[in-house]
DNA sequence: ACCTGAACACCGTTCAAGT
DNA sequence: ACCTGAACACCGTTCAAGT
C-alpha cells in the first residue's frame, strides 16, 4: 500500500487524538499504515520532522480567514488568539505537541506571524509587536497545555493540577492585551479618533 | 554504594545540565549512581516522579528571601518572575523540565503561589491573582524554554528558532503586569497615594 | 533499608536490497 | 518512488531474591 507524506501526517494525527502523544511511536504509526517502520523514514527524516509537520498542520486547520481589514487591532488579536487555542483543543495534546514544535523552531510560527501581524495593525512597532505576539504565544501554549493535561487527568480520575477557574484565559488573555493598548504610540491614538 | 532520594536528585540534575533532558535515562544515571538501573525504583516510583522532584528542587534552589512587605505589589512580582527566569536559565533544558512537571500538577506550584501572592499584595481578588500569576508563570516557561532551546541550537551551529531581541522578556513581563496595575481596585489606589 | 539479576515489552534509526 | 528485512543500540519498569 503506498502513502504519501500527508498520509502518514494524517494518520499520525488520528493516532495522537486517540491515544495521545506518549504512545505515538514510530512504530505504530507504522503498522497503522500497513507498512514497515523503516518505511516512514523515507517520508521524514525524523520523528522530530513528523512532529513538526503535524504542528504545521494541526494550526492550519484551525485557521480561519482573518478579520476584514477595518477590524480595530484589538479585536482581531484576540480573534487570533482564541482560534490558535481552538486549533489547539481539537486533537489530544494538540497544546504539547505545537509547544513543542514551536521551541525547537520546526513549526507553530505561522500563529506568531499572525498574531504580530495583527498587533502592527494598531500601528505599533514591529519589533514590540514580534515581542507582544511572543508573549501572547507563550500564554496560550502554556495555558491550553494545562487545560489538556488537566482534561486527561480528571477523565483519568486523577488528582493532579486544579481546573483553572472558567474565564481565566480571557482574563489572562485580556491581561496582555490591556498592556499592549497602553504602549499605544500618540500619533496612532490621534488618527483613530478622527 | 548506597544513595538517598536526595543524591538521586542531585546526581541526575548534574546529568540534565551536563547531557540535557532527551539524555537524561534511568539506565544512564543509574550507572552514574554506581547502580542497577532497578535500584532507582526503590527511590521512586517513576521516572515521572523523580522528574517531579528535580523540578521543584531547581525551583527550590533559585529562591531568595522576598522582598520586605513593604515592597509595593508590582515590584514583588516582577522580582519573582525574574527570579523564576533565573532558576530555570540555572540548568539545561530547565525550562522545558519544569514546565512539563508544571503541566502534569507535578512540581513547580511553589513559584505560582509565590507569583499569586505577590499581586495579592497590591490589594487584588484572590481568584484574579491567581490567574493573573497563571498567565506570568505560563509566559516565563514559554519565554525561556526557546531561549535555552534557542542557545542550545546556536552552539551547535543549528539553524531554528530567530534568537528573540534582547529585552523581550521585560517587554512581555512589564506588558503583563501593566495589564493587571489596570485592574486596581480604586480603594485600594485611592489607600495607596495617602 | 537499599540493591542485584534477569527478564519483559518496547523504542528510534540505519541500510542494503527489493519492485 | 516507495517499501521490506534485518539489525543496532538503546529505553522504562517489574519482581523475586539478596544483604
Amino acid at each position: 500500500m503506498r502513502n504519501s507524506a500527508e498520509d502518514v501526517v494524517k494518520t499520525a494525527i488520528g493516532i495522537l487524538d486517540e491515544y495521545g502523544l506518549p504512545d505515538l511511536s514510530m512504530r505504530r504509526l507504522a503498522t497503522a499504515l500497513g507498512v514497515q517502520p523503516s518505511a516512514l523514514y523515507w517520508h521524514f527524516e525524523s520523528k522530530q520532522a513528523l512532529l513538526a509537520a503535524m504542528a504545521t498542520e494541526i494550526v492550519a486547520r484551525g485557521h480561519r480567514r482573518p478579520l476584514g481589514g477595518d477590524a480595530a487591532w484589538d479585536v482581531a488579536t484576540l480573534a487570533a488568539a482564541n482560534e490558535l487555542r481552538d486549533s489547539l483543543l481539537a486533537y489530544r495534546d494538540g497544546a504539547e505537541l505545537v509547544a513543542t514544535a514551536y521551541a525547537f523552531g520546526l513549526g507553530g510560527h505561522e500563529a506568531r506571524e499572525r498574531l504580530a501581524a495583527a498587533i502592527a495593525g494598531g500601528g505599533f512597532d514591529p519589533v514590540f509587536s514580534v515581542a507582544a505576539a511572543a508573549a501572547i504565544l507563550h500564554f496560550v501554549f502554556g495555558y491550553v497545555s494545562s487545560e489538556q493535561q488537566h482534561m486527561q487527568a480528571s477523565s483519568l480520575g486523577a488528582a493532579g493540577l486544579a481546573a483553572a477557574s472558567p474565564g481565566s484565559f480571557d482574563i489572562g488573555l485580556s491581561l496582555i492585551v490591556d498592556g499592549i493598548r497602553q504602549r499605544r504610540p500618540a500619533t496612532v491614538r490621534r488618527a483613530a479618533v478622527r
